[in-house]
DNA sequence: ATTTGACTTCGAGTGCACTCGAAGGTTTAA
DNA sequence: TTAAACCTTCGAGTGCACTCGAAGTCAAAT
């Protein structure tokens, strides 16, 4: 059995963007190993699929397309994993800023519903007792 | 002593915000309650300033402006709290989720970061010994 | 008196990341 | 054989959140 490819529609499912994405991302560089069958129809690759998966990764942690396209270019290097390896590093130290501010800000708006709450429990304090 | 006002510099620079922005968060009804002295000079209370303040917390944790709109609505009407307090709860269980897939994504690159440390490891191991 | 600099409104422009639709080619099923 | 359901390219359009610049007003300093 030969390695089995996908069609855009496939990969798009797979992968759980649209295929109108997945055919930009191939126009501006992210993807220059997809291939193509007789008809020009793409041809998604295992590795293609994997490539797909880290750059949706990377993009979903925050990383604008330009880093993306800096990342894209490193894997068509295949002497260039130091270089992948620094980027990576650089983005998760990047990464785990942005979750620290994260929890900052929660932690700003925690303490003003705690603020909230005890507005309304002032107010609920007046109800009628039970009996 | 009355209430101290700052100006739109002023403002901005506390806020960390550009002039240009908070008067298009004016402008868009996010501040309606920002007053002008004799000049039409925006003057900015207190109270601004702490509505300036939880609205960047809203939207550095991803809210949207149409989300933010809903909250300072609610900021203009005092009896809405518990609608206050509805909205910050959606949103932090929003944000708390947000940080789970930060996490999520993070582990995935951290697992590359790995594979591609491995992978130098192999072709370091090849240096020449001490002696 | 005039220059400097901070403020005003207004509408237009920017950058990002898609997202869409038109026009056309190919395979598949009825 | 013709209709549907895919695929292709290409350029244009969208939505978001600012961001900018022009034209004008005003107060303080020179």
């Amino acid at each position: 059995m030969s390695a089995p490819t996908l069609n855009i529609q496939q990969a798009a499912t797979h992968s759980k963007v649209s295929a109108h994405t997945l055919r930009y991302y191939e126009r501006i560089g992210l993807l220059p190993t997809i291939t193509r069958d007789s008809n020009g129809y793409r041809q998604y690759s295992e590795y293609d699929l994997g490539a797909v998966n880290i750059l949706l990764r990377l993009r979903d942690t925050g990383m604008p397309i330009q880093g993306m396209k800096r990342f894209a270019a490193l894997l068509q290097d295949e002497t260039a994993i130091p270089e992948r390896l620094e980027l990576l590093e650089q983005h998760r130290k990047a990464v785990e800023e942005r979750i620290l501010e994260l929890q900052t800000n929660l932690e700003a708006i925690e303490t003003k519903i705690q603020i909230y709450r005890k507005t309304t429990k002032g107010f609920s304090s007046c109800k009628p007792s039970s009996k």
